[in-house]
DNA sequence: TTTATAAATTAACAATGTTAACTTAACGAC
DNA sequence: GTCGTTAAGTTAACATTGTTAATTTATAAA
């Protein structure tokens, strides 16, 4: 029974309740249980009725990716505001990795997950807006560093220093989250995994 | 028409060709190409019999898997012969690099995708085993770079030197693969990523 | 009151992983 | 040689998936 016309209000509060439903299934119980009849099911819809909302599945997990991307973003805004450089840079190392063992399934979809190119013309993320792109925090912080002449000379491209600091984080987190479970590895613990990283790769990039 | 009693040898090469069918899908279409019917149509069987030779499609998957563990210890056995101690770890760090990037789809299943954590008694890899392990033979080079005080005191367990290493290549790689293509990044070629990422780590870690 | 249309639903399609039931042919025992 | 037994396969079926077409329902406008 359809109670008809749906002010633009109402429209955007059912796209937010699918969002919700299908984050919900997706980190209870991981990527494979994100089916869309179970999406629909648990807020008591039709299947069909997603698909007025995203033109399929891949749409809908790349706006849950965009929604996920802004709260990665505004986690860090936060630490941004730190004065000291370096402290900063560090507090952004560990507010990253926090994000990622906290919501593993959402980091794998937007970190791990190959997908279709973003978007740019559906995404709503504004890319490059230091407000919304965790990216492009992390090249602010380096190009402040790298302006101050904090790293060695030979390392001459700041944005090649972001993307490296990125991949070295980023190393730890998605070999953690594929592989922390294996026996056969001796892990030591993730805290001390972290910090070795950040000491290594930092000591060597750093005057 | 079933001719019956297939000798050991013959099961056996069954097995292997069912498993060439799956990895040809595997490459040439990606992992979402890989169901149980075309493997079976592309060998002339019916998907019910590949279950006579594996519990199911994940054990096939993991079947495959161990193949390619293999390989990359196989691929990096040669290197492991070189006798100056630093151009051997240069030379582990670009072999990895280089088998991620020639079999992307191989390393998403072995590196990138969670899955049951490896069955002991299921797997035919022997794991510590530095013929089949590539993890163990890493060890092994960082152990001897350990033993000769290559790396600043600050760094004092080896295992954690390993993955320290381990982890820096896989972030530069499987960042490549999830992201290589976004066009909002403005990527440095592979290549300098990749020294870069080498110089950076090892003057980290290294006296 | 009629009509057009937005919002939702039911029914159906083809493809998937997987299992049960059945067929066929070769081997060992007599 | 004939007769079970059993390995090696197949066909048929089930439930679940993403997705689309056809249909219903209720409201807003005429």
């Amino acid at each position: 029974m359809p109670p008809k016309i749906k002010s633009p209000e109402e429209r955007e509060k059912l796209r937010l309740l699918i969002l919700d439903s299908a984050r919900t299934l997706f980190v209870e119980r991981g990527i494979e249980a994100v089916s869309m009849r179970e999406i629909a099911k648990q807020i008591n819809y039709s299947a069909t009725t997603l698909y007025h909302y995203f033109a399929d599945k891949d749409a809908l997990l790349q706006a849950l990716c965009d929604a996920d991307f802004l709260a990665l973003a505004n986690g860090l805004r936060e630490i941004m505001k730190i004065p000291d450089l370096l402290a900063r840079i560090h507090a952004l190392f560990n507010g990253y990795a926090q994000f990622a063992f906290q919501h593993p399934n959402h980091y794998r979809l937007m970190f791990m997950t190959p997908r279709t190119p973003c978007n740019l013309e559906t995404t709503q993320i504004q890319q490059g807006n230091t407000e919304q792109d965790a990216y492009a925090q992390l090249k602010l912080v380096v190009f402040e560093a790298f302006d101050a002449g904090l790293f060695k000379p030979e390392f001459n491209d700041f944005e090649l220093i972001a993307q490296t600091l990125w991949a070295s984080i980023h190393g730890v987190c998605s070999l953690e989250i594929t592989l922390g479970h294996e026996t056969w590895i001796q892990w030591p613990s993730l805290e001390m995994r972290l910090n070795t990283m950040q000491n290594a790769i930092l000591q060597g990039l750093l005057r």
